[in-house]
DNA sequence: GAGTGGTCTAGACCACAAT
DNA sequence: TTGTGGTCTAGACCACTCC
């Protein structure tokens, strides 16, 4: 299952970015030139380099060439970006760390919302992520054992939930809620919190194929985690 | 200057849509069909295909056709819905309460964020929103003066300054930011907390005509006001 | 004039779904 | 087996920018 011609373009694109190969109002190369180094048609380089520009990762300009997009610092909610990359885009180094993996069985609360029965059987996961060392967000997470059934065996280290998500089932919507909160017991040792200090608490169900595939809550200190967006 | 093909096809598309031509769920024409019937190649209609199904108002499923997706709802966020169609949207009475109305200079934080000079005059108003009875918002609000001259005059117990801004500076743009915050003393004054009950700080400002027009922050209960949307 | 992106063609092979 | 969308090719012409 190699992944498809202009999947292989875009990665190259988005990993020179990262690397800071061309930074931010350079250009990238032309189409005829990735075309011949990847030995593809025009056309699917223009499919890949279009789609970034879509994202806005690369802006066009007729006759002078594609550039790197200024970087946009936006966690829309409607098009919430994993922890990783939102940490990526500032420039901050992102660690996670896993605090538990495996199996629970579902409660009242979480039956209903994942339509399961009670005591069904649901993955667990809960992992802390950092920002250059400091904790910005305790993420907890229960997955339809049947929408993603490698869940327990992935090294969340180094692929965030969200993301491993994202690749075994499509999402196809998703409900999110977003509240003030006093922190919970595991956010409070988990978060590193000033005394007083409120969390942001973004609670996200997630449906695939039609069927609620997981539930996520996620924990960040009120006095270093904003949600911002515009439109 | 005609338009592309492919954006011939989109409109088609959109306005067989909007016609009710094909409702939700149902199935368009093929691509190979649509492309004999706008007499293009298939790729011309698959890229017209492809963006609607980009932009969600197609859905597409390899090996049995595309359909008219389900119409999505705005996020509560994304739209700046006033607080009194909120309320009234959950079969709640809206209560609105003037506070104070008047003119401030600008402090330092305030004239950066507006673009104006500091000690430079702006209109203030500061309202508690009550949903039977209760309250569930403190709305502060800074505007420029010559984006709204008549603010001063207005009854706001009757049409809330968000409703008025609309009316009278047609929105371009707006930036947001959600924060959970221990209250500030007015919100603890105005919004009848319990003790460490945190506010969901929604800060907003807003441009105009490509200047800024006015800056708000909407402080909330944590215990009983949450944002909420999907996608 | 040379190089860039914007659009389009007329095919092709494939994976997948319905039958 | 037929029809669907997913991807790709190897060209082409055009509008535009830069030199």
């Amino acid at each position: 299952m190699a992944a498809p011609a202009y999947q292989r373009i875009k990665d190259f694109l988005l990993d020179g970015i990262a690397a800071g190969e061309w930074r931010e109002g350079e250009r990238i190369p032309s189409e005829p030139e990735l075309a011949r180094r990847f030995r593809v048609a025009r056309m699917t380089v223009n499919r890949a380099v279009k789609e970034l520009a879509d994202e806005r990762i690369l802006s066009r300009a007729q006759g002078s060439g594609t550039f790197v997009a200024p970087a946009r610092q936006e966690s829309t909610l409607v098009e919430i970006r994993p922890i990783s990359a939102e940490i990526a885009a500032r420039g901050g180094a992102h660690r996670a760390e896993v605090l538990a993996l495996g199996a629970v069985k579902a409660g009242e609360a979480l039956a209903a919302e994942l339509a399961v029965r009670r005591g069904a059987r649901l993955f667990h996961s809960l992992l802390v992520h950092r920002e250059d060392g400091r904790p910005i967000q305790l993420e907890e997470r229960w997955v339809v054992p049947a929408a993603a059934p490698g869940y327990l065996d992935q090294d969340f280290t180094a692929v965030t939930p969200s993301e491993y998500l994202v690749q075994v089932a499509p999402l196809a919507r998703a409900e999110y809620r977003i509240e003030a909160r006093p922190p919970s017991p595991a956010a409070r040792a988990a978060l590193d919190l000033d005394d007083g200090e409120p969390c942001l608490l973004l609670h996200r169900r997630t449906f695939s194929g039609g069927a609620a595939a997981s539930v996520a809550e996620l924990w960040h200190p009120g006095s270093r985690y904003r949600l911002t967006g515009h439109f």
